[in-house]
DNA sequence: TATTGTTATACTCTATAACTATA
DNA sequence: TATAGTTATAGAGTATAACAATA
């Protein structure tokens, strides 16, 4: 319990060296804020890129298909369809086999803003890794892929697109 | 429109290479969500573990001298302050020389709670890295801390205490 | 009876701005 | 007049649950 300078009892908590947790974290924090700003001028924000990405991959699926895939309410996907319909970037059609069900497909519009969405995500991508050289960001997507995030269900999907918090572990049930 | 296997005329976009953005955006919300779970069980969220910890540094200061270094609304320091003090995990003092002002300082109970979710963060810290051997882990946050993230006024401080989305640049005017 | 999609409603969270008491 | 803190209010976002059409 002798000190010299330092009278503080514990040490200091805020002090603490930086963790891999909380530095992920903060960047992607930042990161999504900067993709919201690059999107913003397509008058489209994060979860309508998702969406845009998921139906140009799965084309001519459910609303209900889809909305799975993405581990997403039903309640948020009519309200993301409704607003990507209104911009005439997607169009529900009938589906050929149950009436109850839509199916969604990107209109040529669509497809040409996804693509240029992408172009504005690769823009954030280089930015963010001016610093490294190819081997260096090769070995960060490597270490990065070997972190235990959980959430091993519904890969290549950013579990934001689902809404706040997944308190309850999984919508379905 | 020929097609053997693949009929698209575009490479598929949803297909894309793993990005360092988005792996690092996907994973900051997991772990944000797996701190939210882990303080559950202490009776606060991770935006106050961050006060708390702010508090722990600066010791005796006025909410506006703490608000400023968050980059934190007044407002939302006053919801923040007033959770933790109906919970006696901090107090309200008269600030010394200005009477308009108060300062918020740690009781011995908000001490106690703060190193118990330290120790919980330091557990999903050891979980996520779990894979990782001491190097490897030194090299990710070395290579993390060359990413460009901008964002860098406040220094250690998590930007998603400040709120929803940075949409005007700083707050402060 | 179960399922697809939709709508209605309540709840939480955040932001804007007005207010008080000091300076 | 400006500032620290607070309160009030409105707005956005999310989740819960009820509903109509079809299976």
């Amino acid at each position: 319990m002798t000190q010299a300078t330092v009278p503080n009892p514990n040490p200091d908590p805020a002090a603490a060296p930086p963790s891999v947790a909380f530095v992920v974290s903060r960047l992607g924090f930042a990161v999504g804020g900067q993709l919201a700003d690059a999107l913003k001028p397509l008058g489209i924000e994060p979860r309508h890129f998702g969406l845009l990405r998921a139906l140009a991959m799965t084309k001519g699926q459910s609303q209900k298909a889809i909305a799975t895939t993405l581990n997403l309410h039903p309640n948020r996907m009519v309200a993301l369809v409704d607003e990507l319909e209104s911009k005439k970037l997607v169009r529900r059609r009938p589906h050929p086999s149950d009436r109850r069900a839509h199916t969604v497909v990107l209109t040529p519009a669509g497809e040409q803003l996804l693509q240029e969405a992408f172009r504005l995500a690769i823009g954030i991508e280089t930015a963010l890794c001016a610093d490294l050289d190819r081997d260096e960001r090769q070995q960060l997507l490597h270490l990065l892929s070997k972190l235990r995030a959980g959430d091993t269900d519904h890969p290549g999907v950013h579990p934001g697109l689902a809404g706040r918090r997944d308190t309850s572990r999984g919508m379905n049930q």
